[in-house]
DNA sequence: CTTGACCTTCTAGTAACTAGAAGCTTTATA
DNA sequence: TATAAAGCTTCTAGTTACTAGAAGGTCAAG
């Protein structure tokens, strides 16, 4: 399989493809003419780090998930604890933005959005 | 006023004061040693910056903002556009997080997290 | 045999800082 | 007064996860 191929097969753009095999998230073989060369492995490992990126896993828990799926004697307890850490941070993300909304929701209604210059959303931003 | 007591009045480091003044969202006076000097109306940008910033307005946005403000003849509406933009993207955010976040405790509520290998994390991950 | 599609590598740019180095100035202390 | 500490300066490079683009090699079709 050629790199579009596995980008199709993954939904990965292959420019990313090449990006993972830089930092030594997945090894493909080559051809004899420098091609890269995806074997079904590989392409099972791309559509697992593309998965795992869109539930938004930084790179580096996507590599250690990875060495996990990897590893038969895992202990799912290890998983776990990525995960968990993973959400974590996204319910703190998720409660700074809705924070953020808020507040900005609020100032948006307060605002008259006319020609003329005054504006609660200027006087908050300027602390008065 | 010099560097560090602009931070203690702004919040903001000094590191991004320089920052800031460097990308041009605000220029300090210098003292004839090279010190930066920062007036009343440069603390008061930069407090206005560190409030957008807080409420995640990227630097473009800061920099129209900041305009804006500065601007006696604006209309409150450019304002509350920009404002809305930003609010938007917080929203669809907030949606895209509260997705992964969902899934994601749903997955971990069905990881075991002991010592064994089997892991309802991996099989999605993987396609199972 | 040439055109176009596909592949390669390499460099640089994105957002908004942040860390650290090298060096000058000012202030406090011995 | 000497010196050390604190504070200031600029500059470079690193952070995250790609993405765009350039320059050039390879392959399939007409």
């Amino acid at each position: 399989m050629n790199i579009s191929q596995a980008s199709q097969a993954t939904g990965l753009p292959s420019k990313t493809i090449r990006y993972y095999e830089d930092i030594g998230l997945i090894q493909a073989d080559r051809h004899a003419n420098g091609y890269r060369v995806f074997s079904d492995t590989d392409v099972h490992k791309l559509a697992f780090l593309a998965r795992a990126r869109s539930l938004g896993f930084p790179i580096d828990s996507c590599r250690s998930l990875l060495a996990l799926y990897d590893d038969q004697d895992r202990a799912s307890a290890d998983v776990k604890r990525i995960a968990q850490a993973h959400l974590a941070e996204i319910d703190q993300k998720v409660a700074e933005l809705k924070a953020m909304g808020q507040t900005l929701r609020h100032l948006i209604d307060t605002c008259a959005g006319d020609n003329r210059p005054d504006c609660p959303i200027l006087d908050d931003l300027a602390g008065d």
